[in-house]
DNA sequence: GTACAAATTAACTCGTTGGATAAATACTCC
DNA sequence: GGAGTATTTATCCAACGAGTTAATTTGTAC
């Protein structure tokens, strides 16, 4: 019998081989956690073999690097296409928090992975050379913004720019990341749309009522704008 | 030779075996997830054989659903005794803040085993009967508290109490749980005395600004004494 | 068209791990 | 002190899954 000559699935692309290797890894890693994920299922979603992994990233903790790596990148990028520094203080910090609520909304994966990385105690994060320099620029932009708004009288306090997003974050990640346990013990659907815009406007109320002492009342239309899909 | 007549370990106490399973369990769990954990470590965290596991609790998943079913038992339990009807409304959330905060600090475990089951989007606690059932009464204890505000005018809105409870929750969860992560991307210990100290003030605060319209700086010395360690 | 490297495939290794079996040991009640 | 049951122990094993080896194919440069 003739030896058959079978084409390769894909024609030669490594980089496009690679992007669909963490691709399916990231979903792999978001649904099982590390130790629950399986290099077999993360080849077989990308249409690779399992020996590209490792030919093109490595072992599975490389693998799993990568994607938390990716992830962070992506998040800090699209914020920073944010522009944040032509709004008014209380119009920036509502943009933020919409930005990040519809963010967390549009990519689940992030939310799960760093849940994994937390409960290994940011084990393989620690091993991360990019990650950390991405921030200082980050939490200066948020500064940047509190103090503006202190300066223009809107904002009553000089509230710490990082105690100030870990709670945007919380506020949303929490209902976003958490939505599986706490919609089955209230016992009621906590992603439908109503109930997420609902939260939506719960959370920037709540923000800037700390921030300015004034009621919710005050928010502007934008505030509540759905779904910015930043460029 | 001589079969040695070896003594078990620990005398018949099936009671307290069953217990020192769920908690060598609970750890194991809470340090590696659900798939990460190992039936070997459990057993020998527990001073036991790994038969027993099977024996007294049943396989992997069992013992997973029985240490969460447990988890969230304790929690509301240990809610259930803060007796905040007597207190005044404000004076009541920043009690229920303090407690909260300050069980998630003493409870690690519980923050872990709740992201583990809502990365598997709580498939396992969905098999559970118990613990749905032991929500509403605490829905019930925020309502009141809120409905009493509104009534004294204590409080500008009538929040919703599990949009409230999900907020006190989320503030206080996220910066715990996620400590791991947000200390070494913002490089700087989140965990420390003085960090914690000042996020309970800013989580109390940032609450009470948004139920009574007020600025923080009513708050009561109660509300910020620490690790109330109710009964 | 041939030499060489890059990319891809198939098949195998081998330790780990959840779970099962059977036998041994202690407690209880008569 | 013996029968019967509850608890505990010592082994075993089949499946799985990460990682490897080696062969094969495809592109490219000359």
């Amino acid at each position: 019998m003739k030896k058959a000559k079978r084409a390769a699935k894909w024609p030669r692309d490594p980089e496009g081989m690679r992007i669909r290797i963490l691709e399916a890894a990231k979903k792999e890693f978001a649904a099982y956690g590390l130790a629950g994920a399986r290099i077999d299922r993360i080849a077989a979603e990308a249409d690779a073999n399992k020996r590209m992994l490792y030919y093109h990233v490595g072992n599975k903790e490389d693998l799993y690097l990568a994607v938390l790596e990716a992830a962070y990148e992506k998040i800090r990028a699209e914020e920073r296409g944010l522009d944040l520094e032509h709004l008014d203080p209380s119009a920036a910090i509502a943009r933020l928090i919409d930005f990040t609520w519809n963010y967390f909304i549009r990519n689940p994966e992030f939310l799960a992975l760093l849940n994994t990385e937390n409960v290994a105690k940011a084990r393989n994060l620690k091993r991360s050379t990019k990650v950390k320099s991405m921030h200082s620029p980050f939490v200066e932009m948020i500064r940047t913004i509190v103090d503006r708004g202190v300066k223009t009288g809107e904002f009553r306090v000089a509230m710490d720019p990082v105690q100030l997003y870990i709670s945007i974050a919380g506020l949303c990640f929490f209902y976003l990341s958490n939505s599986a346990t706490l919609s089955f013990i209230f016992g009621r659907d906590l992603l439908k749309k109503d109930a997420k815009e609902e939260r939506l406007e719960h959370v920037i109320m709540l923000v800037l009522a700390a921030l300015t002492g004034r009621s919710g009342a005050t928010l502007t239309p934008m505030a509540t704008a759905h779904d910015s899909h930043l460029a």
